[in-house]
DNA sequence: GGCAATAGGCTTTTT
DNA sequence: GCCTATTGCC
């Protein structure tokens, strides 16, 4: 030990230590689920400050979360001290500062606004309007998609246009530039700007990349298998020059695809920066022996992943416990029925509980039973917290009181509480303004301007004008949480609620009881709290970074929230097909492997033992249907998984549709668990009389293909003949032979 | 312009 | 089945 501060370093493994200490030139650590990766990048950081004498604000670290950055900025100033000035957070939020200091460069004040999905949508919307595009023909969300994927792919507008081919890109192609003028005009920037922007910016600056280039002399990229291709780009900038880089990641954790994570970065980064040096993480210090023969046995299927071989020398510890449900009434209940046993064991407290699910939808009956139970629970995600109707109007008053030429954010408020400005006035100041080329702010100033407005609309926008103008004013004199509140009791925005009694309004003024309180932890915690810092961190926030660890409280959440937490004990639950896999990802070889690896990232994230569900039967918005257990289940060894046997609480409902188990069209064998069922179920087959829900009786003419694709040609008893998809179709099998 | 009734979407995952 | 946005009526 050169240095005795350094003492950390004995807390490692030798390929630990190697990532570690290998600080010049580019690095890949392929740290596999648990491998103490999180320890890595700290201790890496720490041992540059410490060793390598490097001032912590030229050491930049991107996250993928804003709680990671935190525990990384904590953990690494308890090694070296607090405050030290590291650059740790995630990527829109570390550009989001550089895009303010750097407004000037793109004429945009430094107090733009980031809009989330919902205003982009609105904004598509009224863009689509403008030009008379159907919105029901063309869902604004699927515009909004294209658009989103091309910002990614750092195609212009312009180069948009000229390569649109089909009559969806031409519509693409006429929102898109509106789209970026508009956010222009409004001094706004969405989500994909935050990353897209300062990598035009390079470009066109040679001067200020250098700055940044010769600021940032080390950069640590975390989860480096989700970054998508701008993200890359922007990396690859920033390390161009010093080539200091260090990304950590796990290709078998990639699970952002869907929203333009390219797995290529991961698999290609020793081709894109050579003479990379490469270490592997592969001892996993999280899980026991047996889930982690479980997680490898799912991996293990996909193609196209850098081969791994995680190991432990925990022992094998429990067989993961397969619950076999007859409906999701019944999974939720024997998920809590565990939990209590386990608890009231004294093994375990609730805070050791993860319930994960591959929608959010799935929470509802989870969370039912767990109420049932006086279990407390805490839900991350589902109805988002800063995305609430009342919050985002509050917002939506911070917003424009920070930047008047959010034209959105007064669209929205401009009326509510309603202040009797109607559609019409509306649409022509509206109209007005864009004659004029004014924001809509500026053009309420000079109402008396405006033609056809009654006198009475113009009194109530002169009112809110000079509402609005006065908290402008007001923002710099006052206290953040002072201007806030008065906002509030002068909008009257939470009084509106408190009148009346209802649950939902209620529920309402909470939430913004619940937003002043986080006005007031913001500034308490910021020295120089201003209002668009507020606003920029309430813009960033995710679910999971407001998730509360410390309470004692079982955790509900889908997948995808779960990546990079640990618990005791997990579970996975509706695990059936079409579900999880989700029916999307079904035909698509690609998004299968996906689903494998949300699969593989939820079993690795438990310490001690896995609980998998699935159920016969579940119902969605559009009524009930019969599922089958999900193919991962087959995929799974079947060595460490324990069958805990089919127990319906009450007499079998009677079934309708069809259960039966049929291997999928490859040739793995059946789960020897489900044998037991195949022999129960009827198999479809030509000549078998059904009862149909609607068309009644009637007997199969013809099966085609098997599994969750099977078809089934049925004649019913009027002569006609009805085509169903076997897993969706409701009837029930009467049998051979009826009398 | 305001309100109640109705239609229509949603259930993949999120910075 | 639930939530929101739109529609139609006052």
């Amino acid at each position: 030990m050169k240095n005795t501060s350094l003492f950390f370093l004995n807390e490692l493994n030798p390929a630990q230590r190697k990532a570690v200490e290998t600080t010049e030139g580019p690095v890949l650590v392929l740290a596999g689920a648990g491998s103490g990766k999180t320890r890595v990048l700290t201790f890496r950081i720490a041992y540059l400050v410490k060793e390598k004498k490097v001032p912590p604000w030229e050491i930049l670290a991107m996250t993928f979360t804003n709680k990671a950055a935190g525990e990384m900025r904590e953990r690494v100033e308890s090694l070296i001290g607090v405050n030290a000035g590291l650059w740790v957070g995630t990527f829109h939020s570390i550009f989001s500062k550089i895009l303010r200091w750097e407004s000037e460069l793109f004429n945009y004040s430094p107090d733009f606004v980031i809009y989330d999905t919902e205003d982009q949508e609105r904004l598509v919307k009224s863009i689509m309007n403008d030009m008379g595009v159907s919105i029901q023909q063309y869902p604004p969300k699927m515009i909004l998609s294209f658009i989103s994927r091309a910002k990614n792919n750092l195609i212009s507008p312009e180069t948009y246009s000229s390569s649109a081919k089909t009559v969806i890109e031409d519509i693409v192609s006429r929102v898109y530039p509106e789209y970026q003028n508009r956010l222009r005009s409004n001094h706004a920037f969405d989500f994909d700007d935050l990353i897209t922007i300062p990598i035009h910016l390079f470009d066109k600056y040679p001067d200020v990349l250098k700055k940044y280039q010769s600021r940032f002399r080390y950069v640590l990229v975390d989860e480096y298998q989700d970054t998508n291709r701008a993200q890359y780009m922007l990396i690859r900038y920033l390390a161009k020059e010093h080539r200091n880089i260090c990304v950590v990641g796990d290709d078998d954790q990639s699970i952002y695809r869907w929203r333009g994570a390219d797995i290529r970065n991961i698999l290609e980064f020793e081709k894109d920066f050579p003479g990379a040096q490469v270490f592997r993480l592969e001892q996993n210090y999280r899980s026991t022996q047996n889930i982690l023969t479980a997680a490898a046995s799912i991996v293990e299927k996909n193609k196209g992943r850098k081969e791994k071989k995680l190991w432990s020398n925990k022992e094998p510890g429990e067989k993961l416990d397969l619950l076999e449900a007859v409906d999701e009434r019944h999974e939720a209940e024997m998920v809590v029925e565990k939990i209590r046993e386990k608890v009231f064991k004294k093994k375990h407290t609730f805070r050791d509980f993860a319930i994960l699910y591959r929608t959010n939808a799935q929470s509802r009956v989870l969370e039912d039973s767990l109420r049932g139970r006086r279990i407390p629970y805490v839900i991350v995600g589902s109805v988002k917290f800063y995305e609430r109707k009342e919050i985002k109007d509050l917002l939506a008053y911070l917003k424009l009181i920070t930047n008047p030429k959010d034209d959105l954010s007064l669209k929205r408020i401009i009326n509510f509480p309603l202040r009797g400005i109607g559609v019409t006035t509306f649409s022509r100041i509206e109209k007005w303004a864009r004659e004029k080329s004014l924001n809509l702010f500026d053009a309420i100033e000079k109402i008396e301007e405006i033609p056809e407005i009654p006198v009475r609309s113009r009194r109530a926008i002169d009112q809110f004008y000079k509402l609005i103008s006065k908290y402008i004013d007001l923002k710099n004199k006052i206290s953040l949480n002072e201007l806030v509140h008065t906002l509030v009791d002068e909008t009257k925005l939470l009084n509106i609620y408190k009148e009346d009694n209802s649950i939902e309004s209620r529920r309402r003024a909470d939430n913004i009881r619940e937003f002043l309180a986080a006005v007031n932890e913001y500034a308490s915690r910021n020295k120089e709290a201003t209002l668009s810092g507020f606003l920029e961190e309430v813009s960033l926030i995710t679910d999971v970074d407001t998730w509360d660890d410390k309470k004692n409280a079982v955790t509900l959440m889908t997948l995808h929230s779960a990546k990079g937490l640990e618990f005791p004990v997990v579970f996975i639950t509706g695990l059936e097909e079409g579900l999880f896999p989700g029916y999307r990802s079904l035909e698509s070889p690609d998004a299968l492997e996906e689903e494998r690896r949300l699969f593989y990232v939820g079993l690795t994230r438990a310490r001690e033992k896995v609980y998998l569900s699935w159920s016969h039967r579940r119902s969605f918005f559009n009524g009930e249907n019969s599922r089958f257990p999900s193919r991962f289940l087959e995929e799974l060894d079947s060595n460490v998984v324990k069958i805990t046997v089919f127990s319906p609480r009450k007499a079998t409902g009677q079934f309708r549709g069809i259960i039966q188990h049929t291997p999928e069209e490859d040739s793995f064998s059946p789960h020897p668990s489900y044998e037991s069922f195949s022999q129960e179920e009827p198999i479809l087959a030509p000549g078998l009389w059904v009862m149909h829900q609607k068309y009644g009786k009637g007997r199969i003419v013809n099966v085609e293909g098997r599994g969750i694709k099977q078809k089934v040609t049925v004649e019913f008893e009027e002569g006609t003949q009805k085509k169903f998809i076997a897993q969706y179709a409701k009837f029930t099998i009467l049998g051979e032979n009826i009398d």
